[in-house]
DNA sequence: TCTATGAGTTAGCAATGCCTAACTCTGGAG
DNA sequence: CTCCAGAGTTAGGCATTGCTAACTCATAGA
């Protein structure tokens, strides 16, 4: 008799946690080697203080993070191959629902945000083979390949191109979803080409002319927008 | 300012033990009005008797379950509607992966299992729309509408029909991979006619015909496989 | 150097959901 | 009608992950 419990759950150990926490840091920990504070943790996360505190220390425990209490966290290389899974399955996640279901630019954060934590190893190959094992995303964001190696990124913030100066538009931030809209509805998507044209002072505008037509970009879109700095 | 913290989960209140508890309950009601056990719950779900018990009380002061202590449980129509949608998903998602990603028939079951609990409303309807609004998933098992609205069922049991009678093979579980393993094998699917030809005594194996080949099924596979009997 | 302020931590509690151990209830055999 | 076996429940834990309240640490300004 092989009576098989019909909707048994293996070992369902939740690491969502540990996976929400380890790409929370890679994310704020960028390029350099700075530690990351439990304050940046915590807001990035939407938790109190307290309890980023207590999850980084057990995180440590764990092995997949260094944490100097008083002066921050930094991954080991374990707590960043986690942090890259999960961005694999994010952006793999983000860009399969926008090009095979349709889903709005907008709207596809939110849902990968939640899905990232939920596919089999088996499920994300099939998405990455069905999108031709592509590398990057629908915000431009460069995906992690089968070994979780990431392409270095030298763009830099559009608010930091200077007049005159020309870029290629690479990507955005893809959680907030207004400034995502915003720039649908302007067609304005990873890949363009853009000239900074000039800058309103005090925080005001940035102009830039892009397909022929000038825009005048707020100063925050600025700031999220990345570009790479095309040499004249 | 309306900084967002980047990856807040607004209300993940983890509806998922209801979720699964709603499931097991509905599928062991059956189209009768009959109550299900504690233990008949606690099997199907791989816990502890204890363990459902405490469930089965916390999910009837929400609501979703009528309790007798000592006397079993029956769902409310909101824990039906609630066994329905995650239903609904299950074998949308199902369906979808074999589909459109090429996952085999024998692995979609444990996939969707996971991810039945974590597609917003809005990626439901986009893979129904995707696959045509359809009407059963691929072990054949009918899906509900949007309404949540579920075909009746007059299936029987294999085992249930006599010598000599013919019937449509309409679905089978989908949670014992190994079975559809088999049944792939022989390309025995869903909407396959056959006729019963005899059978083995003393729990032996059934005798079926399908398309002109003679198929000796075990008991036990023979009770799990649903056909739809044929008037002569 | 001293201290206030903000960053960080600890303590104690809550909700979910599972466990084992020990109890109680129900219903059928006698 | 009684009693017992098995079904069901309660009690007491543990792990996860969040919270508030109250504490400590680090450091920059005076």
């Amino acid at each position: 008799m092989t009576s098989i419990a019909h909707n048994a759950h293996p070992k369902r150990r939740t690491n969502e946690g540990a996976e929400n926490y380890a790409k929370a840091i890679y994310e704020l920990q960028g390029r350099g080697q700075e530690t990351v504070g439990t304050s940046a943790v915590a807001e990035r996360l939407g938790v109190t203080r307290a309890s980023a505190s207590g999850m980084l220390k057990r995180l440590a425990d764990e092995g997949l993070l260094e944490y100097a209490p008083y002066h921050g966290v930094r991954l080991t290389p374990e707590g960043e191959q986690l942090a890259l899974e999960m961005i694999r399955h994010h952006r793999l996640i983000e860009l399969f629902l926008a090009e095979v279901l349709g889903m709005p630019w907008d709207r596809v954060h939110a849902e990968a945000e939640v899905l990232e934590h939920h596919i089999s190893e088996e499920l994300e190959e099939l998405i990455a083979a069905k999108l031709g094992q592509p590398a990057s995303d629908p915000h431009g964001d460069p995906i992690p390949d089968r070994d979780l190696a990431i392409g270095e990124d030298d763009s830099i913030a559009l608010d930091e191109l200077g007049a005159g100066e020309r870029g290629t538009f690479v990507r955005v931030s893809d959680s907030d979803a207004e400034m995502l809209r915003y720039l649908a509805d302007r067609e304005i998507q990873p890949g363009t080409f853009l000239e900074m044209t000039g800058r309103e002072p005090f925080g005001g505008p940035v102009l830039v002319e892009i397909g022929g037509r000038a825009h005048s970009l707020g100063s925050e879109l600025a700031r999220s927008m990345r570009v790479e700095r095309r040499q004249p």
